[in-house]
DNA sequence: ACATTAATTGTGT
DNA sequence: ACACAATTAATGT
């Protein structure tokens, strides 16, 4: 598919065309498979990442390599962390694995700020990318504090399937426990009532979810 | 086809 | 949380 389509297809398409074609111009597509690394902890972003197609999962972790499942980045969506990150010259905070095969365009930060004085409409959808992250961070912390861990970790298991159109989702019950910050006993017998409540099929080294 | 091994998953305390 | 059992997949012979 072309670029110039994926961007009239999404949230892009609310960025006037001379901007688009800016976007396309200065923009370095780049394509990552399913589970690459996009960005690491510690990792210096020069520019800013438009998700064309697929899906990306951030992490957090902590001193001790502890990680944590945060949110996801979908088509049309940008990383409020690398906008955040280059406009402060920081390292990254987080994380960033494609869920799937994926494709996105980067940005060259000069290019960022000059657009967000030369167009309105970037900058507000620098604005609003800004609110929908805090929203979607809200909802996560929301999940930790006060869902028990069978509730967070169905609807770890819906959003995964919700992102990435896929009942299966292939990932070993160890896995599934590093991203949650729990173990894999906990986790194994969350899945197992699950299984027996029929919202999900146990297999080995993947799932499937029924109910979503 | 069978045995061995390693990794994943299940369960009781 | 820990320990161990059971199951499954992969590999070699």
């Amino acid at each position: 598919m072309q670029i110039k389509d994926l961007l009239s297809d999404s949230r892009f398409n609310t960025l006037e065309k001379d901007l688009q074609d800016e976007i396309i111009q200065f923009g370095v597509v780049k394509d990552f498979l399913a589970n690459d690394i996009i960005i690491d902890i510690g990792d210096y972003m020069k520019s800013v990442p438009l998700l064309l197609s697929g899906s990306i999962k951030i992490l957090r972790q902590d001193d001790d390599s502890h990680e944590l499942f945060l949110y996801h980045l979908e088509s049309g969506d940008t990383c409020a962390m690398s906008l955040n990150c280059c406009m402060h010259s920081k390292s990254s905070e987080i994380r960033a694995i494609a869920e799937e095969d994926t494709k996105l365009i980067m940005i060259p930060m000069s290019k960022v700020d000059e657009w967000v004085a030369r167009f309105p409409t970037w900058r507000s959808f620098v604005f609003e990318s800004f609110s929908i992250r805090l929203d979607e961070m809200l909802e996560t912390i929301d999940s930790i504090a006060f869902l028990k861990m069978d509730s967070r970790l169905m609807k770890y298991l819906s959003d995964k399937v919700k992102v990435t159109g896929n009942t299966t989702i292939e990932q070993t019950h160890q896995e599934i426990a590093y991203e949650m910050n729990t173990s894999r006993v906990v986790i194994s017998r969350l899945l197992k009532q699950l299984e027996k409540q029929g919202k999900i099929k146990l297999h080995r080294y993947k799932l499937e979810v029924i109910e979503f």
